[in-house]
DNA sequence: TAGAGAATCGTACGCTTGTTTGAATCGTAC
DNA sequence: GTACGATTCAAACAAGCGTACGATTCTCTA
């Protein structure tokens, strides 16, 4: 397991020296430029990653001078950073709040995988009904981060995010205790994989979408969309190895080749 | 569905014309620019790419002038066209093949799933054995090629094997009755993605090799892998929404929100 | 052996990238 | 109202990219 438990990370980019920009003179008298740059470079983000997000596509999309990127936030790696910690601190924060509750609470045994399931992705739900947040675009934006092929990007979310990660491993450790160890860790990377690729893809989006129109109300929307995902997804956790029958259909398939 | 059944690709970068280094004046003495450039190409796309390969790199990595690469290939597109091409081509073939003796014998009405999933994934198993195919390097390209941003890759993916795709789409669509054809779409959209990135990725390649290295013979290595792979899948692919009580747990965790 | 065409070479073009610079402008406090 | 610091601006920088061109070298054929 490659996890550490630092809490504070030093990831470089992320040492965001003070700059002259953030003590402003004026008493923030519309200080646009840098809410702009940010709104510009997180639309953008989320339909081209990282790498093909160019600066300039940025500073023209938010209407404002080249430069000031550079004047305000030091470089682009610096902007992306408060980018996307900006949103998914606030995201981790609530997930293990949500995990520190339901241990406290003590959880069903035989469900413990679907719960841990609902706890990983009821947050970014109901994140994302909060326009603040972005709203729908808040799911796309999760998608992209996480499956943005940029070694900073994905970098900065395994420094940053590391801890908190551990300790859902642990907890589905513990509700899966006749997996071993590296099997767990397998399922569970493909897990987010699979999550953040389909976040990151537009007619995913509309099928869950579909999913949560047909409930009005809010709670009823994140039911919908967890009874879809968690018995899919914990079929694939739960799945056993070497069941009867199963090496023969294999070795039918192998023979025939 | 939005596969269709053209064979014949008309990917831009596929109307490779006839170029002068095509009919080589000389009998073959040692082409060995063309061998080198490919070799290089499918290294440096193994590591970084599409987009983040440059034909500088692949020139130096190939000890080749970089001019070499417009003059036998046309142009970068062209050239990975036909790295990617190379290899895949092979592998979809085997894998219609399969499936198709698969059909032809009739399959085991209960473990088809399984089945099904041994025949997408044997013949990269199989061809991931040949050194001349990669060895097991064939893998971290599979991965790549199907993880990789660039519109040019994925479009070139989707466009040329497209058939063989919905022939898949149609043998699990008639293993899994039950299943609306959206949710399977989601899937295996779902299944294929994380599979993508998962070969991509180092350590779970590992993981499989740990699986393969406890027999020696190769058939079994295969069966190992495979009999690890298939439930895990299909445990995914086969599980139902709505089961009793799971509606409750996630409520639950929602009401601890 | 001479010539023709294939192959390689160095080099440069036009473009885009992130970043920097110095001057112009703005807003505010004295 | 003037002076000063914060901010904006146009412009340019160096570096990297894919591609193109003309000259040179190589290799085989006639």
């Amino acid at each position: 397991m490659a996890f550490d438990l630092q809490m504070n990370s030093n990831f470089p980019a992320l040492k965001l020296r003070e700059r002259a920009a953030d003590k402003p003179h004026r008493t923030e008298g519309r200080a646009a430029t840098k809410t702009r740059i940010l709104a510009a470079t997180e639309k953008l983000f989320i339909v081209h990653g990282f790498d093909a997000t160019s600066l300039r596509a940025i500073t023209t999309e938010a209407g404002v001078n080249l430069a000031a990127v550079n004047y305000h936030f030091g470089s682009k790696e610096e902007l992306f950073a408060i980018v996307l910690t900006n949103r998914l601190d606030a995201l981790n924060l609530e997930r293990v709040r949500l995990l520190d509750a339901l241990e406290a609470k003590g959880i069903d045994a035989a469900l413990r995988v679907e719960q841990l399931i609902a706890t990983m992705f009821l947050p970014a739900l109901q994140l994302a009904r909060n326009p603040e947040r972005g709203g729908s675009d808040f799911l796309k934006f999760l998608g992209r981060a996480y499956a943005d092929p940029s070694p900073f990007v994905s970098g900065l979310l395994s420094e940053r995010y590391a801890a908190q990660d551990s300790r859902f491993v642990q907890a589905f450790a513990k509700a899966l205790p006749e997996l071993h160890a590296h099997d767990l860790s397998m399922r569970l990377h493909f897990m987010l994989d699979a999550i953040s690729s389909t976040l990151a893809s537009e007619d995913a989006r509309k099928l869950m979408a579909g999913l949560a129109a047909t409930s009005a109300d809010a709670v009823e929307e994140d039911v919908a969309v967890l009874t879809h995902l968690a018995p899919f997804l914990a079929g694939s956790l739960r799945a056993k190895v070497n069941q009867p029958g199963q090496q023969a259909a294999i070795r039918a398939v192998i023979a025939s080749a």
